[in-house]
This record gives C-alpha cells, sequence and structure tokens, in this order.
DNA sequence: CATGAATGAGGGTTCATTCAT
DNA sequence: AATGAATGAACCCTCATTCAT
C-alpha cells in the first residue's frame, strides 16, 4: 500500500504560522465545497476564500484532491474524536438509553457539516489512501462497540463483533440518508427513535 | 410538476433503428461512467464507446444530463421490476425467509452494477424530476411492505408504516455499503445473514 | 388559402414543381431567419419549417447562403417591383407630394419585414454578387429619379444625378433608421415629415 | 438599469501591465473583427492575434460579446470626443461652412474603422446596456447641434429639435453608407459636398 | 427524388496548475 | 514566501453538410 506520491504534503508544518496558514486554506476549502459542491469549488475559490493568492495556497497543497484529502481525514478524526468524547464521558447504563446517546451523537456529528460531508463522500474523487483511513477508522470503532456488547449482559448476540460491525454500519448509513434526505425534524425524531427501536431489539435478543 | 425543458429527449424513436441507437448510448454510457465516474465519464467518451459520433449522440440526448437520468430511471425501473417479480413469484411464509428473499433480491439488483450505482447515486446532479422519481418508488415498495407486515401476526410493531420505512431504508442502505465495500463473499454471506436476523428480531418484537 | 383540391391538375410539369419547392423553402427560410436571426437560423429549421427533409432541402439549394442570396434577390426585386408600380400608378403633381409618396412606399416596403430585412443586409454574409445587384437596382432607380428631377420645373439642381442620388440613399437610409430603432408610430409620423421637408427643401432650391 | 452581469470585466487594471494587455486584447479583436466578420471572429483568432493564451483572454473579458461591448464603447466615445474636440475648436461662422466641418468630422471618424464600425453595428448582437449608452450619445449630440440651430438666426426651422435629429442622423448614415460603398475619392468628395448642400437649404429654409 | 441519421470540425468557455517577478 | 498573470488541454455542445437507404 504505497502512499500516493500525488498527495504527501509539500511542506510538513515547521512553523505554527505556517500550520495555521495550512488551517485557513482548510476552513475556506470547507466553506467553499459545502456551498458550491466539489467541481464548482475551484482553487482559485478557495484562495480568495482563505485570503491568499492562488500561488501560495499550491504551496502548501500540491493540489486539489490533497485539499480533499486533508479535509476527509479531518471529518473522520472529528466524528472519532466526538465518539470517543461520548465514550469517555461515560455511557449510561441502559441498552437503549447507550444507543440513544451514539446515534445522537452521530446525528449531531452530521449536522450542520452534513453538506461538506456529502462533498466528501459523494461527489469528490477518493483515493484509495483514505478510504483505507475510514475503514480503519470504521473497524477501530467496531472493535470498542465489540468489546461494549461483550461486556454487556443485556446483550444476546453470537458473534459481537459480527453484531457490532451491523449496528456501526446501521447507525452510519441510516443516519446520513435520514440527514441528506430533507426531512421535516418531527420525521427525524421519529425515525432515529425507530432505529434506536430497532438496534436495540436486534440486540437484546429473543 | 413540468417536465425539465433540458432533459426532453430529442428524438422520437420513429424507427426501429433509431430505437436501437438510443439503447447503445445508453449501455455505452453505463459502462464509461462506471469505469471513469461522473466528470471524466465524457460525452465524447461516450460517443467513442458507442461506437459513433459526438454528433449523433446529441440527435438523441439534448445534453449529458439527459444520459444520467435516463440512466438512472432505468435503474429505478430495474430495481423496481426484480422486487416486484419476487414478490409476485409468490413469497415463502417464515417472517426470517421473506426477509431473505427481499434481502437477497436486493443483493441481486445491486451485483455487477455497483460502480455505476455509485456514479448515479452519489457523484452525478440529479434534477428535481429525478429525486422525485425516486422518492414515488420508494414511497410505492414502503407501501407494499408495510402491507405485508399488517398482515403478518408474526410482526409486533406499534407502527407498520414506519417499520416498513426503516426495514427498506435499512435493506438498501446496507446491501449498497456491503457490496460498495468489495468484500469477499464469505463477508457478504456473513453480513446478509446477520442484516436479516436484526431485521427478523426487530419486526417480531420482544 | 388552401387551393381547391379538385381544380389542381393531377400531374404538374416537374418544373413547376421543383419550382413550387423552392419557394416553400424561400417562405420558410424568410419566416425562420425573421424570427430567429442568421445564426440561429439553422438549415434543419429551415427544411422543418418547410415541411420537408433537410436532405431535400439541400437538392434544391446548394448551401445556406444560397438561400441568402435568392432571398436577398427577392427582397430587391419586390423593393423595385412596389417603386416602379407607384411610378407607374402615375404620380401627383407638385414636389411634396411626390416626395411624400415615395418616402410612403419605402416605408411600407420596410414596415413588416424589416426583421428579415435585418437578417439580409445587417447579419448575414452577402457574397460580392448580391452586392453588384444590390448597386444596379440603386442605379437604375436612381436614373429614374434623375429623369424626374430633370423634368420637373419645380425642382433646382445642378446636377440632376447627383441631386437623384442623393435623395434615395436618404430616402432608404433613413427609413431604414427609423424603422428599426423601435419608434413610436406619431414618431415615425413627424420624422418621416421632417424627411420630406427636407428633401422638398433641398430640390426646390433658394 | 442594472449593468448585465455577464458582461462585466473580470479584472480591474490593478496593475499597468494589466491594463496594457486589455488593451492588447482590444486591438487584436478589432483588426480579427475587421477581417472576419463577427462570427468568424473567434475569442481563439483573437488570442492568437493578441499574442497570449485563450486563457488570458478570458481572464480579461468574461465572454465574447463583453469585448464587443467594449469596443463599441471605445467607438463612441472616440466619436464623441472627435465632434465634441471640433466643437471646441470654435466653429467657423457661415452655416455652410459649419455643417462642413461636422461633415469632415463625421467621415474623419469613420474612414480607416468602416470595417470594424460594420461588425459593430451591424452584425454583433448588441446588449441593451450599449444601446442605451449610444443612444444616450446620439441625444447629447442632437442636443448641442439642437441649441445651435436655435442661436443661428441663417437656420429657418419650426423644430429645431426634430431639425437637429434630422441631421444628426443623416449625417450619421450617409457617411457611413458613402464610405462603406469604397466610392473613389473623388466621388465621396461630391457626394459629401452635396450631403452639406442638403442640409444647408433645408435648415436655411426658403 | 426524398429521407433523416450520421458526421466532426469548430465554437465558447473553464480551471487546475505553473512560474516569472 | 507571496503573488497573480499566464497557460492550454479538455469540456460540452452546435450545425452545415453528406450519403446510404
Amino acid at each position: 500500500m504505497a502512499v500516493d506520491q500525488r498527495l504527501r504534503p509539500r511542506k510538513r508544518p515547521q512553523q505554527s504560522r505556517s500550520h495555521e496558514t495550512r488551517q485557513r486554506i482548510l476552513d475556506a476549502a470547507a466553506r467553499i465545497f459545502a456551498e458550491h459542491g466539489y467541481s464548482a469549488g475551484t482553487t482559485n475559490r478557495i484562495a480568495a476564500a482563505a485570503g491568499m493568492s492562488i500561488g501560495s495556497l499550491y504551496q502548501y497543497f500540491p493540489n486539489k484532491d490533497a485539499i480533499i484529502v486533508e479535509l476527509t481525514r479531518a471529518h473522520i478524526a472529528d466524528g472519532t474524536a466526538q465518539l470517543h468524547a461520548v465514550l469517555a464521558a461515560g455511557l449510561p447504563t441502559g441498552l437503549t438509553e447507550r444507543l440513544r446517546v451514539v446515534v445522537d451523537a452521530t446525528v449531531a456529528a452530521h449536522t450542520g457539516g452534513h453538506r461538506l460531508h456529502q462533498v466528501l463522500f459523494e461527489q469528490a474523487p477518493r483515493p484509495a489512501e483514505v478510504v483505507d483511513e475510514l475503514r480503519a477508522a470504521e473497524d477501530a470503532l467496531v472493535e470498542v462497540v465489540a468489546a461494549l456488547l461483550a461486556d454487556d449482559p443485556a446483550v444476546a448476540v453470537d458473534d459481537p463483533h459480527l453484531a457490532a460491525r451491523i449496528v456501526v454500519t446501521t447507525v452510519e448509513s441510516l443516519v446520513h440518508r435520514f440527514v441528506t434526505r430533507d426531512p421535516a425534524d418531527g420525521d427525524l425524531a421519529a425515525l432515529t427513535g425507530e432505529l434506536v427501536r430497532m438496534l436495540e431489539r436486534y440486540l437484546a435478543g429473543t
């Protein structure tokens, strides 16, 4: 799995100034992509939004896709961090409550940024590298959830690992669907409520 | 709901030859889009793949998006037809068996064409018209499933309609995920098996 | 204005049939060019408006510009005929009245067809051939007017030929300007009235 | 009267270099349009004639018509400036002499650039914006001439405003005609001479 | 003669990327 | 480092014209 040469950052953040500039570009890119979509989110527009020249932008990122990659990485990291924060904050005791918390956290992670999420995960070309990272992040999460399920006496599943994978995937997929498909707020509540119920029954077994 | 003028077909198949040519273009477009993605799937490439000049292509479709729309429509029609065929063939009696059949049909509908599916449903701009059709097709399916659930004594859900929506969405989303994530065949079997189990437990209630 | 079927000969001589088809094309072209302008007046549109296939059109005219040339020729012939008709109908006796009649005839020749006139004389490329014909027609007209001026005792100009050229050109140019520049009807009357007065004073001398 | 968005210049001349480049494009466009006409005056040809890439051209003008607009504006400004220079230089006292000066100035304004003038005023699509400017420029000129006529004791017209409009239009139209019709120099002199005589008699009245 | 599907050069325009200043 | 003018391949699409049927 050779690292794609084209995507390697040109410059290491040797100085904090440099790091700030990178961040300014990423912030601008996030705004621009969310507003214009992938193909209309031109590098010139991003540079303008970041308040710098296009030439400067290319001193921090070798090409447009490298920006996308960074943005995606940050997005993954954010999601992971948010979930880990929730887990670290201490989960409630009941299974239902736990699921509720996780689903809500996922909804929160999507809300507000789902336009960018859409660009990142639906429109932009995603290099194998990022796909791998995404998979790794998900696998890590599955691992954590599997452990939780194994420890929970209320859970009755044969293969906690498989169950964890289904749960994680289902939450992620459905929440994305629900959030993306411009539902009324009431709808979203009803759907997430039923999602929790489905998972609960599944995990609780007969 | 006026039909989007930009997307109107240019030529009615006045001759059987004409109809074949349209189909040739659509087939070529499906191949090209699956291979290159939406933006790199250029009209010139499609024309070349269809073995005709770019001018000819534009005699049959007014623009690139009209091709996408047609492809999407065909895709929806295919899926719908396949599912209705399954339902018409007579469902088995047990709940588990029924779910198994539906999930398998969905997997079959995805297999082979998931690259195209990805382009159609994730990358390409989708005009409101198609979004509406897609929603209508899904709503119709939800209706059918809701009726089935309401009639089934093994099913214990409060709101069959809501349950049907969750089931349909879950099957669709997860199967797409599973198929897209190039899993080994064994994996796919395990995942769909567990998916069936989840839905079964959900619907059977405590 | 359908010709009574029973009265039409069953078979026409090829020549006249061919002639009618040509005319159908020219009529259609006049409509299309007037409505769409030169470049948007495509040969396909013209063929469609003439109720025939594009292939047939090209059996009567070798290319688009040949149609333009024919149309221009017809336009010139029409204008000439109209003016000659006016002259043949017998001019009034007074100089003012005569000028009035000529100006009105020119306005009439422009009115209604000025969109086509514009296309023919402003947008379309005009081959040298047509330019020459146009000049010849104008020269002939100048000749006629010069003779009239020479015979008219009320006219006091040194060089009737030169005066005729100025008169003809002025009438033609200004009427075209007035008609083209979307004037209110009142405006047009005032302008043509003043135009007549200018010419009258010019010709009457001190 | 909102400025047509499509025609807004892309770049303000932030550097003097930039201003020169704009001018280079306009000069090249003037040459190309004069030589090839509007539709055959392609942006690529213009860029090539300006010695730059097509991309550069589009950094300075958002589209082909914006170039036409700019050229037209410059043309109008030139003509206006020339005439105002003549007026400011002090008109001669006699009516004939004054007319002579104005006609000569108009001829001078046309000479050399009449091919471009033809493209600009006959072939190219003219946005409402420019039409308005053109009309405004003409109206201003009419105003000035009307004042001159009203002040001149040798002038005997009922409505100086209307007379001024006729005079201005006539000079403009006929000079354009004369210059366009590639006459020998002698011809041009004779024609403009007679034009002056016509206007003189018209204005002097009986 | 009529048809209309097929052609493909060429049009205007965009945008990621480079490089001289 | 920063700038932004310059680049040009590539995109989508049009339309006059041809030619097999």
